[in-house]
DNA sequence: AACTTATACGGAGGATGTCTCCGTTTAGCA
DNA sequence: TGCTAAACGGAGACATCCTCCGTATAAGTT
């Protein structure tokens, strides 16, 4: 048995970079509406060779994935920044608001959907214990504060607002999908 | 400017017979799970060539939209039924869940939002007015009676069924779904 | 600084799926 | 039974996906 390798290469700048540049590319081509996102043109736009995309993501979902990671990141961000600095109940509400705009204006869960209806939750399992985590910690808080109906289970919260932010084609969504939340809200009151 | 005919030749049976047979070929191949409905496939299934095919439905959409259409009629169906043997807000609850298992159930629409997504509702619009035409109706009697807020837009509703009937992609997201249905009438409540 | 080598790059080209075009077949009608 | 509009079928042109491998370069070594 050969000895195991403990000095590992640093991962080259080069790669690291193209990485970041394509996932900035894909997102560009989300963003312009591009239902039909080619590989090819991606890659292009990165200023990278189509070689190059594949290997750093071999599957048209581990690029969504990657672009749909950074974006949670954000959100589960503000989440802890929420909890610290409202109270519970207000906390919750401007979540999922911004979870409505952070999510549907950018069009991005849409074109996602594509994969998530693959499998059970392939790319929405990965990324999503980070929004999982944000929510459930939002709402515990807010039943704590008596304002949430204890039995509400938290991810139906989320799995309504992902809907929800998914129906963004014509006008007027925006409006729309904040009257719901405001009304799952008044829903999940203890006494309603 | 030569006369116009005014007697048309009776569409041919056969005609008629691949139509149907196509579109029922398409529905089970989106109710088999299969993200990816090859053309040739389907033309296959329904023993016809791919120039018929593609002669019906010119477009992929054109095939989807043709198979949404016969579900939705069925759906609209339900809702008068429904409106003609419940009390108001029953009939809406009632027709909502019913809402959730026809549609979820057949992983119908998730592969129809590909093209959703497309255009500003290229194809939920056309066989949408039913929908709107069956959730106005249910609302409104629900609003006469005094059951729900009158302010609450009837489309919020449907554009959040439409949202949660998506992520069916888990185990429980049928319970799920129907929690969020309670907590949607819950919160569309006068007192809310 | 020069050398070594693991790591990453790029894009030609084969595989796969989409869609058109047109010669052949068939149902409706007289 | 003959005529013809309507429908059929599938070969093949076209488009996109993805693999493979020779070349280039950054990290580590002396």
């Amino acid at each position: 048995m050969t000895e195991e390798k403990t000095t590992r290469r640093r991962p080259r700048s080069d790669g690291q970079r193209n990485r970041e540049r394509l996932i900035e590319a894909a997102k560009a081509a989300f963003q312009d509406g591009e239902t039909e996102m080619r590989f090819d043109e991606i890659s292009r736009r990165a200023g990278v060779g189509i070689g190059t995309l594949y290997r750093h993501f071999p599957t048209r979902d581990a690029l969504i994935e990657a672009v749909y990671r950074t974006e949670v990141e954000g959100l589960s961000a503000a989440a802890q920044q929420l909890a610290a600095t409202c109270v519970p109940a207000e906390a919750l509400r401007s979540w999922m608001r911004l979870f409505v705009d952070y999510f549907a204006t950018k069009q991005l869960i849409a074109p996602a959907l594509n994969s998530l209806v693959g499998g059970p939750g392939q790319l929405y399992a990965t990324s999503g214990e980070h929004l999982k985590t944000a929510i459930r910690e939002l709402v515990g808080r807010a039943v704590e504060n008596g304002d949430i109906r204890a039995d509400l289970d938290p991810f139906d919260l989320l799995r309504a607002l992902v809907g929800v932010a998914n129906v963004a084609a014509d006008p007027g969504w925006e409006a729309s999908a904040k009257r719901l939340v405001d009304i799952l809200i008044a829903g999940s009151r203890p006494d309603a």
